[in-house]
DNA sequence: AGGTAAGGTCAACCCTGTTGGCATAAGAGC
DNA sequence: GCTCTTATGCCAACAGGGTTGACCTTACCT
């Protein structure tokens, strides 16, 4: 490897590129989610990015390993941002859903960024201090360890995995317009009861059902089994 | 547009490629499926698709509108293997609890496909035959409607989610050889317990279930609540 | 004030999806 | 069996992708 990544906080010399801005990893995610949000989940280029922040593109060399890099260190502002909209009241129950609709609506808020990087683990500070905190609220709650990893996996895994899966759609209905939210109504809706009858029963019911995520009664079946899993516990 | 797509079912001429080999939508699909394991899940590019069928990149485009096409014709095909390793019994609870181990399991057979076709609705029609079967199996356990339509939505979500989730770190481990199962170890149980404490106290723990998916979880807790949704309707 | 090297730029590499034009042989009609 | 049509294969080319190695310049340390 020619180039080598100088970490963050040991740049010292900050020299503005060639029209006058001075760069930061700060500055380079910001300004790559701006572009994805403007250019969809695939507009993230480095050439793109480039151009956007006035520097030649093989400048985001010096500062990303590489594009996937960079990406992960999308993912991991998102993490932070969810943690920042989170403030922790002591009761476990409104503090684990209070942190759980915060990762899934830091990520929804830029549904193209969260298409990127929300299957992916980064291991890097924000995500583990999210982490942190989930095992925190549980074994706050005065959880069993054993119930705690458990818990703890299931829901950190749950959000995660449906921020990906809703940005999936939310992004796609950003970027083609139309969205498929119609696609219940056009194709669903048109199959004949003969060969596809609970289909055709519950069209109606479908179409106003599936444009709306599937997360917040998956987390409350999460919550519901934790309460349990405390009452078993004796606490 | 130049080119036109013909429907499978349509195809009349069947013209050998140069060196032989006779194409169809399936053997394309199939060969997709194999290069997919083979090299990843960015592996699979139209030329060498094309060289392992012994035919031009641009035959492709006779048979799919382009390569984001059949990527939804790769997932269509992991539906119909999840439906073909599924058989009713007629017991609500084992045939949900079996389709979505068969859903997710037949996506994480082929893990690097996942990760490319899990978060996408094909609107195919193997896609829909599922849809399909899951309706009518909580329709035929007595689950009013709008109840059928909520629990169906959360468990095609639910298992698609984790699906590419789980897809990601295990195509992952496959393509870094050394996989980051081992990051539990390295990254997460060196964190000192002063700044950590939490993650410090469980690092044992989380070693041993972050490898194994929080998907049977879930899928359980998914069963629980559409049991008392049962009891709650009367049935 | 001078030297070092961090951090910027430039040109080039090989890869990608995709298309328009062309060639050829499969199968229909006789 | 012959002919004609056109479906389907191939070829060459395009724009744009990530990434790298060599080079230049200027911010900072001594």
């Amino acid at each position: 490897m020619a180039k080598q990544v100088v970490p963050e906080t040991a740049r010292q010399r900050r020299r503005p590129t060639r029209n006058g801005t001075v760069l930061s990893e700060q500055i380079i995610v910001e300004t790559a989610l701006r572009m994805l949000r403007e250019h969809g989940s695939t507009g993230l280029t480095a050439r793109r990015l480039g151009a956007a922040l006035g520097a030649d593109p093989s400048t985001l060399y010096r500062y990303f390993a590489g594009m996937d890099d960079l990406t992960r260190a999308i993912g991991d502002e998102l993490m932070g941002r969810a943690l920042d909209n989170w403030t922790a009241t002591g009761d476990w129950r409104t503090d684990l859903r209070a942190l759980g609709r915060a990762i899934y609506g830091a990520y929804l808020a830029h549904p193209q960024a969260a298409l990127l990087t929300a299957s992916r683990v980064t291991g890097r500070p924000r995500e583990i201090a999210v982490d942190e905190t989930v095992l925190g609220i549980l074994r706050g709650a005065g959880l069993p360890d054993p119930a705690t990893v458990h818990v703890y996996h299931a829901f950190i895994d749950q959000s995660l995995a449906f921020a990906a899966l809703d940005a999936g759609s939310l992004a796609l209905a950003d970027e083609a317009r139309a969205g498929d939210e119609d696609m219940w109504k056009s194709t669903y809706a048109q199959l004949p009861a003969a060969t596809h009858p609970h289909i055709a029963a519950t069209a109606h019911l479908l179409a106003r059902r599936m444009p709306h995520s599937a997360y917040p009664a998956a987390l409350e079946m999460l919550l519901e089994h934790t309460a349990a899993q405390l009452t078993r516990a004796g606490v």
